[in-house]
DNA sequence: TCCCGTCTGTAACGCCGATCACACAACGGC
DNA sequence: GCCGTTGTGTGATCGGCGTTACAGACGGGA
């Protein structure tokens, strides 16, 4: 009876409660006592805190297969983020009582959450290192060829050859400059003209809500040289 | 024969290999890809990261039952920061293959270092958050409260009595103004720059190796004020 | 189709902090 | 005690980025 699963996001998708969140709706807020766990089915959850300032500042988006909230669920503290749809989504939830013993009786699954926690915790200290000694191009130039790693990969299915892209493969990024700002932690201005760098450079166009590569070998060549 | 352990470091206490390190000694560098994991059982080890600048940025220091290096040794990859003894230590250690065989035996370990790691990833967030909405004054402030309450806890016991601390009682500190510098990522002139507010508020004094705080209360007071 | 809200692009200005430069103090070895 | 080394304190300069301000472009809804 006792099914074995080999990470938590498996072990949400069979035993938790699936619901469905719509564009913009507020999972948790930062600061909030709740203490479930989720993992993110379908469509893309943003995590973020605000400043003081009360600019947000993104620290990662969750897309299918990857759970969050599983701070306040291990410590019983209050939520150091908030979560959000940034579109339609389907989220799998569980309390953190059930989740807690689902990880004492099934070691495999512990021991999971320990590497993709791994995993965060290097990202969040390559980025405490990033944000002093990089320049905000520096920043934005990585940011870019990050996500459009991911994009090309299971991203949208390039579009029909557009005529710029014989050689370089282009790569679209749906995203807004306020969100790609709040990601790197600097103001949109700022974010505004790195980005009039790498296109005067011919590296990437920019339109309303996306940003297209050109290559991203010559996005990364302009960032070198930015350094 | 396999005896139960509550925690992490009271496994490596217990089953670790112990080492002694002297002062300036060097555990592991960023890069290496050894995967050991260890257990400060006596004196402080410094986790840092060597900024392309050459400046090292403080990640965090152990103290005696921290662990530290477990990321490397629970997903395999390269170290993602360096590990040097700030003075004369002891540590324990083991391998990451009799590591994660322990983990897997031993569910309460697992769950007690996610919760380790969860506080892990609570301060590096925070710290991401702090770093771009936060002056250097507003950051050095935090800092010496947060290692006022270290040290007047289980640090070196007040000192007969001085003069000044009829009403609130100092705390020294025995660090340097570089070290202070790179563990809040600001250079060592405007950390000193920041110090000296303190001291003209006579919320601190400070010398060689030294940083006296007479009263977290007026540090905190001065950190307030200069938001 | 028109209009308004959202998003993009850029310029001007000011401030914080990094860097450079130097004086002085404290400690250690001889 | 003398001097080299390391740490502290502070001024001057300069560049980057946040802020403010505004103009134009795109898209959706009435």
């Amino acid at each position: 009876m006792t099914a074995e699963y080999a990470s938590v996001s498996e072990l949400l998708a069979a035993r938790g409660t699936k619901v469905q969140v719509r564009s913009g709706e507020i999972l948790f807020r930062e600061g909030d006592a709740s203490t479930s766990v989720y993992s993110c089915l379908f469509g893309r959850i943003k995590i973020f805190v605000t400043t003081p300032a009360a600019r947000d500042l993104l620290l990662g988006v969750k897309t299918p297969g990857q759970v969050f909230g599983e701070l306040s669920a291990l410590d019983g503290r209050p939520r150091s983020a908030g979560a959000t749809a940034m579109e339609l989504s389907v989220v799998a939830c569980m309390s953190s009582d059930q989740f807690l013993d689902s990880l004492r009786s099934a070691p495999v699954v512990a021991v999971e959450l320990l590497r993709a926690m791994s995993e965060h915790l290097r990202r969040s200290n390559a980025r405490i290192g990033a944000r002093d000694s990089e320049s905000t191009t520096v920043r934005v130039g990585h940011l870019l060829v990050e996500l459009g790693e991911k994009f090309q990969r299971h991203g949208a299915s390039t579009p029909p050859m557009s005529s710029v892209s014989l050689i370089a493969p282009s790569v679209d990024l749906p995203i807004s400059q306020e969100e790609l700002a709040s990601w790197i932690g600097a103001s949109r201005e700022a974010t505004a003209r790195s980005l009039a760098i790498f296109r005067r450079a011919g590296a990437v166009s920019t339109g309303r809500q996306r940003i297209t590569l050109h290559g991203l070998d010559r996005v990364l060549a302009v960032t070198m040289q930015a350094s």
